[in-house]
DNA sequence: CAGCTCATGTAACCCGTTACATGATTTA
DNA sequence: TAAATCATGTAACGGGTTACATGAGCTG
């Protein structure tokens, strides 16, 4: 066993919300998710194939216009008891972020190195973007508090993810001002 | 080309500011650089070899004692060429991080779901452990405001590390606060 | 009817982890 | 002298990306 598989709970996860297919999930993990996992359409198919074998879950065949087949998977008890085990176990947090940026900023020994000003502008334009694309989802998805219990998962990693950014944002913009 | 080999620049990174062997090299993924980016000697030793071959770098043998064989890396003009070249392109951001902690918070959809509690003190006690060992080794470090200079790259990464993490713990306390 | 999106798959390849393997040196 | 650390490698495997491949449905 060389690594985890972590993808195959995150599937078993949102399928324990609705029954989708394998386009959907792919949905998934281009908007909300993909905050914090990403996986693409290649990777999903095979995987979704696999834990069918395994019974975690199953498919009803569905017919879009007159020949378009679609597979639309559902959680079975297996796959659930599986999924609320991963919940239950212990998170091993591994400080586990591959932030490109900082890597280059470490290697620029020089406090007065003509590349920084460029490179910091670029990034905080980049994250300052990201923020306000999380923001409006946002808004869009929980203005009204009630709803905010409703989808509480979901308000939460949006939550996180806003914080995140800001924070970061304000650390890239602290240290710009101290270059 | 499927991915992107970042490690090879992180290599030529380490290296221009002083040869090491692969073995040392191996240590600063263990410390500093692990913050941000992780990788194991099975995965250093057969790159190296690889960089080598492709003059990115060059060795000279070394024996300690009577018998220990090392090999001690130095990065070549051509290999510093292809890191500077790294360093100034533009860094895509993607927000490529993996947080299972988060995942499984939204797969609970109640607020009220009896898991919560636990979960949440188990995060803010594993954070807080880190936050408190990265202080500690930025105290060790850079008490001195003139260290700050020497060592800017070292310095603003640490100084990232300690501000994600403590905001980290911020948001858990928070979100714990207010179930 | 052209172009975009929906929908599902496979193949090749690289990245990264775990485990296997060996031997020298230092330290308690 | 035993245990921990230094030091370098290989093998097997799973995870993940890019590219290849095909066809249906929808929208302007």
């Amino acid at each position: 066993m060389a690594q985890k598989n972590t993808l195959q709970f995150i599937i078993l996860g949102l399928l324990s919300q609705e029954s989708m297919t394998g386009y959907e999930l792919t949905q998934s993990f281009a908007h909300e998710i993909g905050e914090f996992w990403q996986a693409k359409h290649s990777q999903i198919y095979p995987l979704l194939n696999k834990m069918e074998d395994q019974q975690l879950i199953s498919h009803v065949d569905e017919v879009t216009g007159t020949k378009l087949a679609k597979k639309r998977y559902s959680i079975t008890q297996q796959g659930d008891d599986v999924l609320q085990e991963w919940i239950a176990e212990p998170t091993d947090f591994i400080s586990s972020s591959k932030d490109e940026f900082i890597l280059k900023l470490y290697f620029i020994k020089d406090k007065n190195d003509k590349r920084l000003t460029s490179m910091f502008n670029e990034q905080i334009r980049l994250h300052k973007e990201w923020l306000q694309h999380l923001k409006s989802r946002n808004e869009d998805l929980f203005n009204k508090r009630s709803q905010q219990n409703a989808q509480f998962g979901h308000y939460l990693i949006l939550n996180h993810a806003i914080d995140r950014e800001q924070n970061y944002v304000q650390w890239l913009e602290t240290q710009f001002n101290n270059l």
